[in-house]
This record gives structure tokens, sequence and C-alpha cells, in this order.
DNA sequence: TTCTTGGTTGACCTTTACGTAAAGGGTAAC
DNA sequence: GTTACCCTTTACGTAAAGGTCAACCAAGAA
């Protein structure tokens, strides 16, 4: 059981975003660290879940979707039709990122594609210029 | 060898954006229909950019990004120099897009979890509604 | 001719996700 | 005490990606 906890500027170096950005989330209700006087002090269940948000924004979430998930996650699941609701939205999600699979495949190839075209243009061209 | 040309209407119904959207692209240099007089014509070769700008947004481009690659793709790759910066930059892109696949296939699984715990739940407390 | 339909430009409005001061509190070191 | 550092809140600024609205043109139908 790690007890450690951050600082707001610990946490903001760590992940290579600024305080700033993690007042937002707490203005937003993503985060709720603790407070020391005035000073916000993160454990290691907020620092979970920066990282869930940090990687939601990654794959293109928005504040408004990942707040939606880890609602879904830390929200009290108790009550039957919002169970139903929950499991439909995340079934939405895995929908929708499976088609955002699909077109990052489909991105990598014509990017490789012509990565290979101007490959081979510049050793026709440019021979002496070893590429390897 | 199609020659259709589309308007503007049609193209943006087809893919269910508006004209704005498509006359925001144009400001962005992004496509450069024709014109009949004042209106609008697309060809063939448009609407393929269009495909490449939609999935470009899909896998999370701005636009400045889709710029960049259709540039690099209708570009004149002649100059040596032009050639090797593309192609590290393509190099960049799809590196990001890989890590990219990586947090999705993340973000999947806890999502695919988070729907397996709460279905369990339900049948434990909801048993009366079949979930299959 | 007037009306409708579909196109045009231009201007301003909106939302998202923060950036960027401004002004100040708390404590530790000098 | 004051300097320094880290933290705070309040509040306005901004870039991106369009939405919305007004005013207008042109062609065909009624």
């Amino acid at each position: 059981m790690t007890k450690r906890t951050y600082s707001i500027s610990e946490l903001s170096e760590e992940f290579g975003i600024t305080p700033r950005t993690l007042r937002y989330y707490e203005d937003e209700a993503l985060i709720a660290p603790k407070r020391e006087g005035q000073a916000r002090i993160y454990s290691t269940s907020d620092r979970a879940r920066l990282i869930w948000i940090l990687r939601g924004k990654r794959v293109g979430f928005s504040i408004t979707d990942i707040r939606e998930v880890l609602n879904m996650h830390y929200g009290e699941g108790g009550k039957e039709e919002q169970c139903r609701v929950t499991i439909t939205a995340c079934n939405n999600r895995i929908k929708s990122l499976e088609q955002q699979k699909k077109d990052i495949d489909e991105t990598l190839e014509e990017l490789s594609n012509l990565v290979d075209t101007m490959t081979i243009f510049m050793a026709e061209n440019y021979p002496e210029d070893n590429i390897l």
C-alpha cells in the first residue's frame, strides 16, 4: 500500500504537462485531490486517474468523454438502469475505437507506401546519398 | 476514367458534412475545386482528397497536419532535401500512429473489462433481466 | 415577373483546452 | 526582514474548427 503523495509540480513534471492543466482538469471534475491548507496534494489513485485522462486524450477523447468514462468506472453502478446505460455507452466507445484502429491502419499503409516510393525515387535520383 | 463531378451539396451530403466545412477546407488550402462561374465543382480526385482529409480527422490529425501530408503526396518531390524532410516527417507520423494504436488497445481492454464486470454485476443483482 | 432552389461571400459567434498574466499566501534560507 | 520558491485564485486571451446568419446572384418553374 504505497501511501505516496505528489505535489502539483511533481505530477506535472512527471507527465510533461503544466500545473495549469492539472487545475483545469480539477475544474472539469476529472480529478479531486485532497488539500493541505490551500495546496493540492495528489494521491496514487489521483495519479492513476491522470494516466487514464492522458491516455484518453491521446486516443482523441474530449474532456467530457473522459469524465464520462471515469464516472463509469468510479460512479456508483448501483441502479439498474444506470448500469444498462453505462454498458451501452461503453460498447459505443468500443465500436468507435475499433473504427479508429481501422482508420489508423489505412493511414499507416498510405504513409508507408509514400515513404517507399520516395525512398526508391531518392535511390534512383541521388544514389550517392546512401539512405540505409 | 470516371469524369464525374460533384456539387458542394452532393459531396457534403455524401460525407455528412456541411458545405461550410468544404469551403473552410478550401480556405485552408486542402482542396481546390474548379469553378463553373462562381460555383465550385469537385472532381473525383477532389473527392479522393476529401476522403483522406476526413480519415485524417478521425485519427486525430489537425488541419495543418492534413495539409502537410497532402502536400507530401501531391507536392513536387523534386528537390533532394525536400524529399529527405518529407520522409522523416512521414516516419514521425507513423511512429505516433503506432503509439496511438497501443493507446487504443489499452483503452479497449479497460473498457471491455468494465463491461464484463458490469455485466456480471447485472446478472447477479438483476437476474430476471436477461442480458443476452 | 415573381418565386424557389442552390449556390456565393463575408462577418461574427461558439466551443474546447488550455496559456498567460496579475496579485497574493506560506514557509524556509540568508 | 527580505529573498526565493512553490503554491493559490481570478480572469482575460487564444487557436482550431467550424456554426450561423445576412445579403446577394443566377437559373428554372409557375
